[in-house]
This record gives structure tokens, C-alpha cells and sequence, in this order.
RNA sequence: CGGGGUGUAGCGCAGCCCGGUAGCGCGCGUCGUUCGGGACGACGAGGUCGUGGGUUCAAAUCCCGCCACCCCGACCA
């Protein structure tokens, strides 16, 4: 029997740890706010990392691995950097242990660091160190380098996912001879991002700018991309960062110009991270479990076999040998769950909490009539289908259930996205609708401010597209410049 | 860092108030019957009761300390 999942409605914070443990994605670790993933969802973050790196390669990057560990000095260069990672670093004071006659197993204090290190929470520090080695002319540039990669942050409060001490992600680091050159390729990778989420994660998102209270620690600009979850709460997918020159300035990273003048180089940093598999989770899963998106799933296709005697078992299984062949020479990944042992009804449970975007049964009456059962784990729709054409059907519906998910998942945003003229009916939306909320905003901190301490709003961007649309600030009185998204957020 | 909660078999929990043989469900092993939506029976394996101390003839249970983790909130990808 599985563990049961808590439904949605009743809350949704523990169904989204139960779809998590339920669908054997991660688990607990022995230590706080670290999460051991599990091959459900390591295969799953694979799935993405491929399709990412293709992207990123496409667009011209390369990888390379830059250590995790940071001298602490480092981490000072960038005023603003420091400020915003040095309360969640963790700090190696020490290279070995030793054993005490009194309190056992303690850091040798012999061997204390001359300095400190520091896990890296990010690597523009120690690339930025690196790059200013690298780089001496124009011709150096551009540097387009992204690396896959672990970092800790020593969060206070933690969520499988959305936000572990430990996380995987990428993170670019790119350098260039010009601002616009700089600029072009945050843009870039923002672009790469809302594709990569909207046509492999089945997840639409707003494309925009952060506010400065919301910005990078040590950015000029901050781009993000931000999706909207079932309960009506804003996620931050991706980001992407114009560094301008304070990166080069902090680690005096100077380039010559065709000019032969001497100038600081422009960077930039993005990346997105394990929280994405969160998202996935949070927009499309259901009461029953999983949900996946048929193009990043790692079982496309779930066959059941069904038999009793070891005749029908033999019939049966040949049968799902010659599917999976079927399925497999166009392109599906397709898994044949043949244990014994197990009964029909445990399998297909287990794939749908799991999520597999479509399972297959077959029994002796299957063989006999030359049929399957297709059953979609989206609508939970099932049919009785020939055998004939199955692998061009299965495309099909594949690909149906990938369009379907990310129809749903507009529409969600669609319905939960409100425009208000007043703070009195933005205070209302946000307590009995939520979503994203658009309002004027007039561009000040101080509005900014007042509005999250008194509604825990935040705002999530400054759309990019239609923002330009002049009226007045509702909460200050002030004239506005245009619409901006704001909403609860994770 | 504030609030709440929990540590007893692999997992989920009861037992604690009122001290005296450590229990239930799931899972696990063997055998048999089953098998088209999470099967059933029989037998069986499995526990330093988070940890240190105290009280007591006797502590999972009472007292004191410590540790850890989870959830909610503030802060943050």
C-alpha cells in the first residue's frame, strides 16, 4: 500500500511533499535541509540537464568545472556580493580531525587553514579571479563558459527542492568586450530559459526584470523568468544577470581594445537549478501523484503486463517485447514493468504516482484481439486500441499530453491573473484569489517595501513585453511608468 | 532566528497521564492460493525505546540537561 497523499485542497504544502515521496523522487538526508535524490528524480534532473546543455551549446557555450571550494578573501571583493551571500556560507576552518582522549572525534587544531575557505554558494568569485588571468585583449573575447554544478547555501528554512542547502544547478559565467555584446547574451539565455521551461517543462512564464531589492547580489540587471503554481504562488525559474563591470572591477579583470586603450571587461551569470523539478511538481501534478511532461519524463511509456499462466505469460510478454521495439525504434522511452510478483493493479498505481505520461496494459485477451489498453495519466482517459500504428498513435498522444499540460498550465495562469486599479481591490485579490496581480507602481522602493510588509506581496517583475502603459500608482498616488506582476511567491 | 511538533522495528504510529513481559499496521523472508486498478492465508525475521544524567527494588513511562529532525513564519535560488 502507498503512502497516502493529502490532497491539494486540504494542503497544499504537505501534497506537494507527499507527491515528492510518494513518487520516489528524494528523500531526507541525516542532515538538515540536505536532499538525498533519488533515481526517479536524478533521472528527471538529467533529462533537463540534457536538454539545457543542447541549448546552451546551441548558442554557442562550452563547459568547464571551476572547484567548489573559495578562498574566504575572495568573497569580499564584490561589496554588494558579500553582503548578500556572507550569511549563508559555510566556512572550512580546518583540514583533518583528530581524536580527543575527552570529546572523541574534534578538527585538529593543528591543522587550522591559513585561510579560511568557503563552499561555494555561487563562482562568480573564483571565475571572475580566473578570468582576470584569462583575459588581456579584445581577442580574448567573448569567454562563453557554463559549468554543471553543486553549491551550498546555508539556508534557514529549507524545502525539498524549492530550497536545499545543497543544490545542483548550472551557472554561465560569460565575458565580453562590450555593454550591448553583454546585455545581448543575458537576453540570450532569458530567451533559452522561457523555451526551455515552456516547451520541455510544459510550464509558461513571464519574462522580466527584477526590481532592485529583488536584484543579484552584485548584478546591474536582473532578469527572471517566473511561473505561476497551482496554489496561486509566484516561482522564481530561472535568472538570468547583466553583471555590468563590477565583477572585472572587484578582480581587476582589464581587457585592451582595438583601440589599444585598457577597459574593463562586461559579464554576466545565469543559472537555473534543481528548484525547476519543484516547479514541475507544483504545476502539473495532482491529487494521485506525479505528473510529467511526456518530453522530459524518463518513462514515456509504462507497459503492464498482465498474465497467469506461464502460456499467457509467455504470449503476453512477447508481445510487449515487440512494443517496446516498436516504441523504441521511433524514439520513445518505453519500460516493460515485467516483475513478478507484483500485481497489475500495484503497477499501475505505481505508474501513476510516479507520473508516466502514458501507460500500456496488455493481457491474453489483448493478444488474442490484437489490441493494448492506452491509458493517459493527464486526463486518466483510457481506450482499447489495435496494435497496428501504435508507435506513430503513441507520438501522438505523447505529444498531445505535452501540449495539453502546458494548455492547462496557461490557462491556470490565465484565469489567475488579475489587473487591479486599487490597493483596497489588490489586497482583496491577493487574500481570495492570489495569482499574479498587475498594478501600477511608481518605480520606488519605498512603495515596493510598504506593499510586501503589509500583504507579503512581492513584486516578481517588470513584465518586459506591454510594460509601457502610463497611469497612476494606486498606493502612493505617484504616476507610474507601467503594469507591473506582483504575487506571493516561494 | 521566532512559533509549533516529533524522536519506540525499514516506514507510519500506539504505549507514557497511572513505572513492572515492548506492541499494532504497512513493508520484509518462506510456502501456498492469486493476478484486467494498490490480493489473501499460514509461519517467520526484525527494537541499545534519540542521548547523558537523576529518582526507584524496577524507567519507553517520572525529573533535569543535551542533541537531532520535521512543519509553520521572518529572510533567501
Amino acid at each position: 500500500m502507498a503512502d497516502k497523499i493529502t490532497s491539494r485542497e486540504n494542503d497544499y504544502s504537505q501534497w506537494y511533499l507527499d507527491v515528492i515521496k510518494s513518487a520516489k523522487l528524494a528523500d531526507y538526508s541525516p542532515v538538515r535541509g540536505c536532499m538525498i535524490i533519488r533515481p526517479n528524480g536524478y533521472a528527471l534532473w538529467e533529462n533537463m540537464k540534457e536538454a539545457l546543455d543542447g541549448m546552451f551549446k546551441e548558442t554557442g557555450h562550452q563547459n568547464a568545472y571551476f572547484p567548489i571550494f573559495i578562498p574566504q578573501s575572495f568573497l569580499a571583493r564584490e561589496a554588494d556580493h558579500v553582503e548578500g551571500f556572507a550569511k549563508e556560507c559555510a566556512v572550512i576552518t580546518h583540514s583533518r580531525l583528530k581524536v580527543d582522549e575527552e570529546e572523541g572525534l574534534i578538527a585538529d587544531p593543528a591543522s587550522e587553514l591559513e585561510e579560511n575557505l568557503i563552499v561555494r554558494p555561487t563562482s562568480e568569485t573564483i571565475i571572475w579571479d580566473t578570468y582576470s588571468r584569462w583575459i588581456q585583449s579584445w581577442r580574448d573575447l567573448p569567454i562563453l563558459i557554463n559549468q554543471w554544478a553543486n553549491v551550498v547555501r546555508w539556508e534557514m528554512r529549507t524545502r525539498l527542492f524549492l530550497r536545499t542547502m545543497e543544490f545542483l544547478w548550472q551557472e554561465g559565467h560569460t565575458a565580453h568586450a562590450t555593454e550591448q555584446e553583454a546585455i545581448d547574451e543575458t537576453l540570450t539565455i532569458l530567451d533559452v530559459y522561457a523555451k526551455f521551461a515552456e516547451e520541455y517543462m510544459a510550464v509558461p512564464v513571464l519574462k522580466g526584470v527584477k526590481t532592485a531589492s529583488e536584484r543579484f547580489a552584485g548584478a546591474v540587471e536582473t532578469y527572471c523568468i517566473e511561473a505561476l503554481m497551482q496554489d496561486g504562488k509566484a516561482l522564481q525559474a530561472g535568472t538570468s544577470h547583466f553583471l555590468g563591470q563590477n565583477f572585472a572591477k572587484a578582480f581587476d579583470c582589464q581587457f585592451q581594445n582595438k583601440n589599444n586603450e585598457l577597459e574593463y571587461v562586461w559579464a554576466t551569470s545565469w543559472g537555473v537549478s534543481t528548484r525547476l523539478i519543484g516547479a514541475l511538481i507544483m504545476v502539473h501534478s495532482d491529487d494521485a501523484g506525479l505528473i510529467l511532461p511526456p518530453r522530459l519524463a524518463p518513462v514515456q511509456v509504462g507497459l503492464v503486463p498482465i498474465y497467469r499462466s506461464d502460456e499467457d505469460r509467455e504470449n503476453v510478454l512477447a508481445a510487449a517485447r515487440e512494443i517496446e521495439q516498436e516504441l523504441k525504434a521511433v524514439g520513445i522511452r518505453i519500460h516493460i514493468d515485467d516483475r513478478d510478483g507484483f500485481r497489475p493493479g500495484w503497477k499501475f498505481a505505481e505508474y501513476e504516482v510516479q507520473g508516466v505520461p502514458v501507460r500500456l496494459a496488455i493481457g491474453p485477451r489483448d493478444v488474442q484481439n490484437g489490441t493494448v489498453e492506452v491509458a493517459r495519466r493527464d486526463s486518466g482517459e483510457k481506450t482499447s486500441t489495435p496494435r497496428e500504428g501504435l508507435a506513430d498513435r503513441m507520438t501522438e498522444i505523447l505529444e498531445s499530453v505535452q501540449q495539453g499540460l502546458f494548455e492547462k498550465a496557461l490557462a491556470h495562469r490565465e484565469a489567475n491573473t488579475t489587473t487591479v486599479e486599487s490597493y483596497d481591490e489588490f489586497k482583496q485579490v491577493l487574500e481570495e484569489k492570489g495569482g499574479f496581480i498587475r498594478m501600477h507602481w511608481d518605480g520606488t522602493e519605498e512603495t515596493e517595501k510598504r506593499i510586501k510588509d503589509e500583504t507579503k506581496a512581492t513584486i516578481r517583475l517588470i513584465p518586459m513585453e506591454g510594460y509601457e502603459e502610463a497611469g497612476v500608482d494606486p498606493v502612493s498616488g505617484n504616476p507610474s511608468k507601467g503594469y507591473v506582476v506582483f504575487a506571493r511567491a516561494y
